[in-house]
Formats: structure tokens, sequence, C-alpha cells
DNA sequence: ACCTGAACACCGTTCAAGT
DNA sequence: ACCTGAACACCGTTCAAGT
């Protein structure tokens, strides 16, 4: 009856986690409740996770951060720095030959769908620290598509730092205006005649982005 | 002994719900803290907002976007829609005579500034919608800024969401550096060639934010 | 190594009761 | 109207124990 191996895994636990989040909300993981949909008692979740939730958070945002993240199936594990640069099977990154700016409106928008699918995890996100190996190829990508432009030093650095708040903030916003209006909404009338004017003016939120992003891109260039 | 009016306020509650915020973090505000910081049980909380800790994080975020609040004191209740525009006191408001850009300079200044200043209440504006009066006073602000530049139509709305994402995704950019580091952060190395060059430039976080909100705006111009 | 079960110190919220 | 006190159904996390 009592199994002692129930095939956890970190990932199998990420997953189920990021299920309970994008279904139910943020506030109904719980740790008895992925225990539950794990089938497994809450218990065992802390011999994978031994800092409790707030590591399982952690990791959360690491997920769903890593856009470029490989297939399901391989090994997680961080392996033994060796001596040679290479592994056998560990591919080197072909460069992606396109303009700096298409590789960054690709970025932009990855990010953006990353972010849309899991809106429900967004709040862990802001006191968590951009520095794990997926923020760091982010970066790289950042750097080298801004150095590209003809931007040098802290220009690249700042460019990097006002793209990046821009896909945040698009996301944010956008997320903002969905959901369900509060009880006694506050309504435009005579002492806001711009707002009421364009009440109702509404894009189409991708439309919306990239246009911001296109303006936003042409602005960083030297 | 037991005080059955003990001078509990909507104001008094949020104000003291946020210093409790800022000083321990989101997480440490809790109803039975927030009672014994008020001096009171912690149900008697629930006689001023009835729908509980939900419609007190309604009432935190409104109050921290309120960025043009009143001097406290002012009566803060709703008054019955009279007949009459006016109240007596209800002093007109004078329009702010420098240019649409300046204007937008300042708001953004200071709206970062609140945010900034209540930095661990961010999580909770992800999933709120800005619906509040004092939102629709910065809607009309940005609206009235940007048909002044010359824009029109969905354009001054599009404009006034790309400036709004970038000063809540600069914040958070900003509130992402700071804190302490993970347990294992990824640091550059020879695969990232521009993120190790760059590593170590750092720019004032305000001059970042004003450098990126000016070139922002210059794309926004018509 | 991996998981269980009981226990502890908390939570948010309801409800009847006090003044 | 405004606040209290007890109670309920949860939480996260610990610890010793099982296999």
């Amino acid at each position: 009856m009592s199994r002692n191996n129930a095939g956890l895994s970190t990932d199998r636990i990420i997953t189920e986690a990021l299920r309970i989040i994008d279904g139910q909300g943020l506030r109904r993981l719980t740790m008895r409740r992925l225990g539950d949909a794990l089938e497994v008692e809450a218990m065992a979740i802390y011999h994978h996770f031994p800092l409790g939730k707030e590591q399982l958070f952690d990791a959360i945002v690491a997920y769903i951060s890593d856009v470029f993240r490989r297939p399901a199936g391989e090994d997680e594990q961080e392996d033994p720095p060796g001596e040679d640069g290479e592994e056998a099977g560990d591919a080197e990154e072909a460069p992606d030959p396109r303009p700096w700016d298409e590789r960054l409106r690709t970025w932009a928008l990855d990010y953006r769908r990353a972010l849309l699918d899991h809106a429900q995890a967004l709040p862990l996100f802001i006191h968590r620290r951009p520095d794990t190996e997926a923020a760091l190829r982010t970066r790289e990508l950042h750097y080298a598509a801004f150095t590209e432009a003809g931007l040098s030093g802290a220009d690249v650095v700042q460019a990097a730092a006002v793209l990046d708040s821009y896909v945040t903030g698009a996301v944010i916003h956008e997320v903002r205006a969905d959901g369900l209006p509060a009880q006694h909404p506050a309504v435009p009338d005579g002492r806001f005649p711009h707002a009421s004017a364009l009440r109702g003016v509404e894009l189409d939120p991708e439309h919306r982005f990239t246009r911001g992003l296109d303006s936003l891109l042409d602005s960083l260039r030297p």
C-alpha cells in the first residue's frame, strides 16, 4: 500500500504546481493540494525542495523564464565542469543569422507569450532576481543584438533594460486590463473629457504590443 | 477594559497595513498582526472591510496608485451626487501650464517614486484593474498630453499604454535587481562574451529611468 | 534515499454575543 | 454601529519513523 518511491522529481513537481497555478490561481497552490495532485503526501515535496515553498516558487519562476527550454526528456542535472568545453551530444548552438532587430522582436514575442501563458504566476517574478542561466542567455542575446546595432558600453546595458522593462510592463498592462471589473469601477464623466472621448477605443493586444515594440526599437537605434 | 469604539477607520487600517508591508513584507501582513498593530481584535477589521483581506488589498493598491492624493485630514467619504457640479471648498483644479512632455515626465517620476516606496506591495498590482478614480485622473492626464503632442484617436491610447508599460516595467526591473542574490547565481563565462564584457556596468537607477523615458517620449512623438 | 504520519504554531473567516 | 471571543477549516513546516 504505502509506496516509498512515487517517482517524484523536481520537474514533475514544478509542472504540476504550474498546472494548479494556471488553473486555480496562485493562492490555491498549497503544499497539501500539490501533494494530492502528485498522489503523494505533502511532506514528500520537502525532500525535493528542502527550503520549502519559497524554493519551489524560485524554481517556478526559473522554469517560466527559460523560454528557450530544451524539450522534456533531456537531463536537467548540472554536470560537473569538465576541462574540455564540449560534452558529447551537447550540440553547438547555431548562431541566429537574422539581423539584430528581428532577433529582438522574436525574443520579445516569445517572452511575452511565456508570461501571458502563466499570468497567474506573475506576482512571483517581482522580488526574484533574474540571475538564472536562462536569464543570462537572454542578457547575452540582448547585448549581442544591441552591440550589432552600433551601441557600446553603458548604452548597450541601458537599451537592454529599456527593452526588458517594456515587455514586462506591457504584459502587466495587458493582464491588468483583463479580469473582472471592481465592484464600483470609476467611469469617465465631464471632468475627464479626453478619457470620455476615447472610451471604448481598444486595439488588438498583440498588435498593440508589436507597434509599441517597433517604435521602441527605433528609438534605441544609435 | 473592553472598549467598543477603538477609533478604527479604513484610512487608519490601510496606513497601518502599508506600514507592515513596507517593514516586514507582504507575506507577514496577517489580519491578526494588523489587529495587534491597531490595538484591536483582528475581527474588528471585518467591520470596515466586510469582504476581508482581498478587499483590503484592493484598497491598498488604490491608495498607492493615488499619487495626487490630497493631504490627510480631508474627508474620504463619497458625497451623494448633487445637482450642482461644485461643492464649497472643492477648489477647481488649476490646469498645469507646462508643455505636454514635461507634464508626462513629472507624472512618470512621481508614479515611479510611489511604486518604489511600496515595492513590497507590487505583487498586489498585477491582477487588479486600474479602474479607480485615481487611475482615471492619470488616464486623462496621459490622453490630454498626447493629444497636445499631436496624436489622435487610437494613437493616443497606444502611446499612453506604452508609457504606462515602461514605467511599471522599469520599476520592476529595478526592484528585481535589488534583493539578495540566489544561492547559486549564474555567472557569465566564455559562452556569454557580451554579458561577460559588460559585467559590472551599472548606471544610477534614476538616471537610467529618465534616459529611457526621454528616448521613449521622443519615439512617441508623431 | 525517499516517503509517511502525527504534531505544532499559525492562518482567514463565520457567527453569536456584548456594549 | 462597532467591537469581542470562541470556533472551524484550513495553512507551512518540524520531526521521528518507516521502507
